[in-house]
DNA sequence: AATGAATGAGCTTTCATTCAT
DNA sequence: AATGAATGAAAGCTCATTCAT
C-alpha cells in the first residue's frame, strides 16, 4: 500500500495541534500556567501524552503557541478598530474603540484569563516580555493618535487612562461575563471620554 | 537554661508566623501560588519546614492567610477612606478615594501582584469567593454613596466604571511601579470624572 | 511506473538495511545500546521508523544484527590470521597475529567501541553470551596451538595473557585511534613474546 | 522535645548516603549507567524516591560521586603500591605492581564493571573526562619510572605495553572473577616483563 | 517498500507533607 | 518551639513500538 500523501499527514497534524490547542487554551484559562498539568492537557484534547510533545517541545512552547496566537490576534484587531476610525465611517471613534475591545475580549476569553494570571509572572511570561512590550507600545501610540485628533489637550496622558479603563472593564468583564453590565459601563465612559476632548479636527 | 515566660513564647510565635508570610508573601508575588514552593518559602523565611507546617496547615492555608489579612486591609483602607470623605475633610471625595486607592497598592505591591494572578482561577481562589465578593459589594456600595453625593445620574453604573478605572490604573501601577505615570493619569481621571458630576451637595 | 523485477526490490531491500545497520552502529558507538534511540538511528538512516521496523523486529534485534555480523568478522579475520600463519609464509606467526588483531580494530572502530561497553551487562548481551563465548573459545584454542607450536612451555596460560594483552592495546587503541602509539607497543610485545618461546618447531 | 542533634542529623544522613550509593554502584555495574533506572536504585536502596535526590542532584551527580571515589581509591592504591616499591622492601617492583592492581580490581569489582562500560561514551564520561586523564596520566608516569629503574631500554613504549596488559588482564578478571586463573596469568606476566628489563639499578 | 502519526509505559525530577526527636 | 530526614504522588518528558494508509 501507499503511504498517506502529505496532505493528508498535514491535514491529521492540523487537527491535532488544533486539538491540544484548544484544550490547552481552556485548562490554562482555568487553572492557570503552571495549576494546568501536561497531563489535564492530552486528556482534556482526547490525545496520547506522547502525542503533544510531538507537536510542541514543552509546555512552554505550548503556553509560547498559545500566547503568541493571542497577541498576534490582538494586534490585528486593535489595527482593524484603528483603520476603521480612520476611514469614512461615521460614529465616534473613542466609542468604536471600546466597542471593539469588548469584542476582542469577548471573543477570546480564555486567552485573557491566561494572559491576566501569567501577566505578573516574570519567569511565565519571559519569552513573550519583548512581544507583550512592543504591542502596549502600538497601541498606546494609536491611542495617542486618536485622542490627538479628537482634541485631546494632553494625548499621552489621556491614553495612559483610557488603555487603563479599558484594561479595567475588561478585566471585569472577563471575570464575570454573565453579570457584568459592560453595555451601561462602556457607554458612560465613552461619554466620559468624548465629554473632556473638543470633538476633534473638525 | 530559665524557662521562658508565656510572654516571651507569645512573642516568639508572632515573629516566626510574620516570617513566614512575609516570605511567602514575597514568592507567591514573584513566581505566582503554584510557582512558589513550600520549600522556597521556608528557605527565604529562614525557617524550617516543620516549623511552618507547625503554623500553618498547607500551603493553601498559607494563602488563605495572607489572603485574608490583605483583604481586610484594603477593607479598612478603603473604609477610612470613605469616612475621611464624609467627615469634615476639605477636598473632592472622589480625588481622595483615587489617592488612596493608590497609596493602598503601593503600601503593598506584593499583595496585589499575587492577588492579580490567581483571581482567574477558581480552584485556588475558592475559600475567598465570599470574601473576595463581600468586600467588591461593600466598596461598590461605598462608590455608589459618594458618586450619588456628587451628583451622578446614574451612580450604579458610575461606581462599576470608576471602579474599573481604579482597577485599570492599579493593575499599571503595579506591574511597572517606577515608570508609569500616576500621578498625572489620577489627575486626569479625577478631572473626568468630577466634570460629570454636578458637583454634589454642596 | 514499469512493476520493478525481484532483484530490484531486493536489491533495494539491502541497501535499506544497510543503511539502518549502519546508522546504528555509529549511534549505538556513540552513546552506548541504551544511550542511543531507535528514533535518532531511523533520522541518521534517512530512513522512516516504520521502516526500520520492517527490517529490524526491535531494538535488541538490531543489536544482535550488528554483534552477530560483528563477531563473525572478527571470527574469520582470525581465523584467516592463524591459516596465514600454518601457510608458507614467512614471519612470527605471533607478530602476525597481533598485526592482524589491529588492524581488525581498526577497521571496525564503532563495533569494538559498542562491544567494550556492552559486554558487562548481562541484559543487554543476553542473546549473545553462547556466540561471545563460542569465540573466545575459538581464538583461545588457536592462540594455544600458535604457542604451543612456537615453544610455549605452558600454552594455556600464555594464551590467556596473550589474550589479555590483546585486548588490552586494543582497547587503548579504539579509545584514542589518534594519539595511541599502537606500532611501538606492538612491536615490544612481539618482542616480549618471542624472546619467551624458543622459536617453536623450525 | 528538643530537635535532634546536628551529629545525629550527620550520622542518618551518612547513613542513607551510603546505602544510596552502595545500591547505585550495584546497579550501574550490572545494568550500565543508562540501564539502571533511578527507581531500581532506589528501591535496591530500601530508600524513597524522593529521598535520593536530598543527596544527589540527579542521576548525573549520583555518577558523579561513585567515579569520583572509586578514581580517587585508584589513585591512592597505585601510589601506595609506588611507595612500598620505593622502600626497602624486597622482591620485584613490577610483580609487586601486577598483584596490587589486581588487588584493587577485585577489591571494587562493580567500581571497574561501571567504569568499563562507560569510558568508551563522551557523554556520560563529559564531567570526568580531565579527572580520568589526569590518572591515567599520573599511572603513566609512575609505570615509566618503575621501568627505568627495572632497566628498560625504552620506558615510555614498556610503560604503555605494561598499562594495556593490566588493564587487559584486570577486564578478564572482572568479567569471570570465578573462573579467570589470574594468578598463573600474573605469574606468566611478570617473567615476561622482567625478563626483558636488565634488573635495574641494583 | 515505505511513511510518520499515534500510543502509553516508564523515565528523571519536584513537590507538599509527615514525623521522630 | 523547632529541626530536617523521609515519603510517595504526580509533574514534565522520552522511548520503543504499532498501525492505517
Amino acid at each position: 500500500m501507499a503511504p498517506r500523501s502529505a496532505e493528508q499527514f498535514e491535514s491529521m497534524r492540523e487537527h491535532s495541534r488544533a486539538l491540544i490547542v484548544e484544550a490547552a487554551l481552556t485548562l490554562f484559562a482555568r487553572h492557570g500556567y503552571e495549576g494546568a498539568s501536561i497531563r489535564m492537557i492530552a486528556r482534556e484534547a482526547d490525545v496520547s501524552l506522547g502525542l503533544l510533545y510531538n507537536y510542541f517541545g514543552g509546555k512552554d512552547e505550548l503556553l509560547l503557541a498559545i500566547m503568541h496566537r493571542g497577541l498576534a490576534d490582538v494586534g490585528e484587531s486593535f489595527a482593524a478598530a484603528l483603520e476603521a476610525g480612520n476611514g469614512a465611517r461615521r460614529g465616534d471613534p473613542i466609542e468604536r474603540l471600546f466597542r471593539s475591545a469588548m469584542e476582542i475580549l469577548r471573543r477570546n476569553r480564555r486567552f485573557w484569563l491566561l494572559f491576566y494570571s501569567i501577566r505578573t509572572q516574570p519567569a511565565v511570561v519571559e519569552g513573550l516580555a519583548g512581544e507583550i512590550a512592543a504591542l502596549g507600545a502600538r497601541i498606546d501610540e494609536g491611542l495617542r493618535a486618536i485622542l490627538s485628533a479628537a482634541g485631546s489637550a494632553e494625548p499621552a496622558v489621556d491614553a495612559r487612562l483610557l488603555f487603563a479603563t479599558i484594561d479595567g472593564i475588561g478585566q471585569q468583564l472577563v471575570l464575570d461575563p454573565e453579570a457584568y453590565p459592560v453595555d451601561a459601563v462602556i457607554d458612560r465612559a465613552v461619554a466620559l471620554f468624548s465629554a473632556t476632548t473638543t470633538g476633534g479636527t473638525r
